[in-house]
DNA sequence: CTGAAAGCGCTAACAC
DNA sequence: GTGTTAGCGCTTTCAG
C-alpha cells in the first residue's frame, strides 16, 4: 500500500481530480457539501500533496536557497536566521546548502544544479574569482551576498568595508594607540573583503600620520578563532611591539583576546582590540568586544527583496545596495 | 526562448531522447560519436536536467533535511555541517531547515510537509511533547536526536546525559567544589535534555553527601549567553553562596563566565564552571571552559547511517544508539 | 461549480 | 546500441 494521491482521494469522495485540486488549493470555489465530502476522504486516507508533482507542473517552487560556506561560521549562521525570517514574511521557504568554501561547489551553485529545486539563490561567495561570476546564465534569479566581486549585471547587498575599516582604525588611534595591527592577513593574496578592510586600517594610519609596518600585519590561513590565537602568540612571543588590533572578524578577535590573556597581556590597558561581525558572542567576550556591526536585519530583507523581484521576473540591470553598520564600542576598546 | 530541454537537446543531436538520458546520466551505454554528438548538443543549448522532473520520475531525491531549531545555536551549526558531511559521504545531499524552535513548525515536519521533497529527516526536535512524535505515518524516513523523547519505533541517536553530568559535577567535587550551581533550569516545567543532566547533577551530589539547595537551581529563559549572564549575575547579587557552576550547556556558560568576570569573581578560583558540547568557542572562552564533550562526528556518522538505512527500506524496529561523550577538562576547573 | 484531458520534463520498460 | 511509449502526481485550460 503506497501513498494516497489525488486520484485516490478523488474516487473515495467521488468527485474528479480539479475538485480536490480546487479544495486543496483554495483555488475556484466549491459547494460546501463536496468540499466537506472531500475534505473527509483526504482524512481518511492520510493524503499530503506531493510536493515534486506540484512543483513540476506549476514551475514554481516558493523555495529559495541560501548559499553559504558553512553554518558553523557564526556570521553565516546568523545571516542565514535572518534571511529565512525574511523569506518567511514574504511567504517563501529557505533552504540552507553549504559549499564549505570550496570553489567546485561554489561553482555549481552558479551552473545552476538546482534548477528546478529553487525559484532562486541568495550567495555569498568565498572562492570564486571576478571571472567565475563573470558568466553566468541570464534570467536566473540571483542576489550576491558580501563584498567579493559582483559583476554589474548581478543583484549586490555589501557594506562599505573601507569606510567602516577606517573608522575602527580611528576610533583606535583616538584611544591613544600607535601601534595597531591588523589580524587577518591571509597568506598568498588577500580576498576581496580582506583588502577592503585593510585599505581601511591603511587609510586611517595615513590620515593620523601613522607608518605602517608589516611586521603588524597578522597572517591567517583561515578565519577562525584558532588561527586568531596562534598569530597573536606568535606576533607577542616574536617581541613585536603592538597596542591595539584591527581585526579582520570576530572569530579571529576571539582567538586574539585568548592569547593576549594568555600571555598576561591587559585588554584594554596594554593593547585595545576591535573586531568585526558583532556576532552574537561579541558582548560575552572579556572584555566585550568593540566591533564593527553591519546591519544584518536589513541586509537580509534587501536580500530577499531583490531575489523576490527576480522572482518575479524583473529583468533590470544589476541593483548594488550599500547597507549602513556602525561601530559598536565596548570595553574591548574602553581606555 | 524558455530553457532548452531533454527533446530539444535530442533534436538537435538527432537521437532519441533516451540516448540523450543515457548520455547525461552515465547509464547504458552509448557509441562514442553518439555521445561527442549528444555533449555538442547539450553545450550548445546551455541544457540542464530538472531536478525536480527528475525526481518525480524516480520517486527519489538523493536530499535529506536536517531539522533543526535555528543555525544561531552553535551546537547546531555544528552538528548540521558534521551531518552534511557524512551525508555527502554516502552520496546523499543535505538541506537544512529551522523551525525556530516553534512546535507548529516542528509539527510540520513531521506532517511531512516536504513529502517528495526530500527522502527522509534528521530531526532535532525542542518543542515536540511524547504525543505529539507518537504517531506518526510509517515509512516515513526519520531519525531523531537529541534526547528528547522518542517512541521505539523510531531510530534515535543520543548521548547519556545523566552519566555525563554526574561526571561533571564529580569533576568540580573532586576538585574542592562543596557549593554547586545548576544553571539552566527552565521556568515552567524541565524538558527532557534538562531533567537528565539535573539528575546526573543531583546525583553526583548525593554520592558526595553533598544537600542540595534550590537557591542554586539558576533559572533561565532560552539557552543563551545573554540568560546565563543575567541569571549569574542575579544570583551573585543575591548573596548565594557558589564555588562551582554546573552549566546546561556552553552558551549558557559563556554567560556566566562573562557574569563572574564582571562581578570580579576569580575563575577557577572562587568559582569553577563547567559546560556542554564543547563548542569551537568554548576553548577560547577566558578561562577556557572544561566542559562535556559528546562525540559529534559519531552522532552524525551515525544518524545519517541509520537515515539511509531507512531511505533504502530498512522497516525494521527502530534503533537507539547511545553515542559517547567525554568531559574535556580546561582551565575553567583547573585548580 | 465540476469533469476530462493535456501537459510539466524526465526516467524506465520494452521493443527494435 | 537506440527508439517508443508509458507513466511519476499534480495543475490547468477548456468544456459542460
Amino acid at each position: 500500500m503506497s501513498r494516497p494521491r489525488l486520484t485516490d482521494v478523488a474516487a473515495l469522495a467521488g468527485v474528479s481530480m480539479k475538485t480536490v485540486s480546487n479544495v486543496v488549493n483554495g483555488t475556484g470555489s466549491a459547494a460546501p457539501a463536496t468540499r466537506a465530502r472531500v475534505r473527509a476522504a483526504i482524512d481518511e486516507l492520510g493524503y499530503r500533496p506531493n510536493v515534486t508533482a506540484r512543483r513540476l507542473a506549476t514551475g514554481q517552487t516558493g523555495t529559495i536557497s541560501v548559499a553559504i560556506s558553512s553554518v558553523t561560521v557564526p556570521y553565516f549562521a546568523e545571516m542565514s536566521n535572518l534571511l529565512d525570517r525574511a523569506a518567511r514574511t514574504v511567504g517563501l521557504r529557505v533552504v540552507i546548502e553549504q559549499t564549505h568554501g570550496d570553489r567546485s561547489n561554489e561553482l555549481a551553485i552558479l551552473a545552476e544544479r538546482e534548477r528546478g529545486l529553487v525559484d532562486g539563490v541568495i550567495f555569498h561567495p568565498v572562492a570564486l574569482t571576478p571571472d567565475d561570476l563573470a558568466d553566468r546564465s541570464p534570467g536566473f534569479a540571483l542576489v550576491l551576498l558580501g563584498e567579493g566581486p559582483a559583476p554589474a549585471a548581478v543583484d549586490h547587498v555589501m557594506i562599505d568595508n573601507v569606510a567602516a575599516a577606517r573608522e575602527a582604525t580611528a576610533h583606535l588611534i583616538a584611544k591613544g594607540c600607535r601601534h595597531i595591527a591588523f589580524l587577518g592577513v591571509e597568506g598568498r593574496r588577500l580576498t576581496h573583503t580582506t583588502g577592503q578592510r585593510f585599505a581601511g586600517y591603511h587609510q586611517a594610519l595615513d590620515a593620523a600620520g601613522l607608518r605602517p609596518d608589516r611586521r603588524r600585519h597578522l597572517q591567517i590561513n583561515h578565519y577562525s578563532a584558532d588561527e586568531g590565537y596562534r598569530a597573536v602568540v606568535d606576533a607577542i612571543d616574536r617581541g613585536i611591539a603592538l597596542d591595539g588590533i584591527v581585526c579582520r572578524d570576530d572569530s579571529l578577535a576571539t582567538g586574539a583576546l585568548h592569547a593576549l590573556h594568555s600571555r598576561q597581556v591587559a585588554v584594554p590597558g596594554d593593547v585595545a582590540v576591535t573586531g568585526w561581525d558583532d556576532l552574537i558572542v561579541a558582548r560575552h567576550l572579556w572584555p566585550p568586544l568593540t566591533t564593527v556591526g553591519p546591519n544584518k536585519p536589513e541586509i537580509a530583507q534587501t536580500a530577499v527583496r531583490l531575489l523576490a523581484e527576480r522572482v518575479q521576473g524583473y529583468q533590470g540591470p544589476g541593483r548594488h545596495e550599500i547597507v549602513a553598520s556602525q561601530l559598536v564600542c565596548r570595553d574591548s576598546t574602553a581606555r
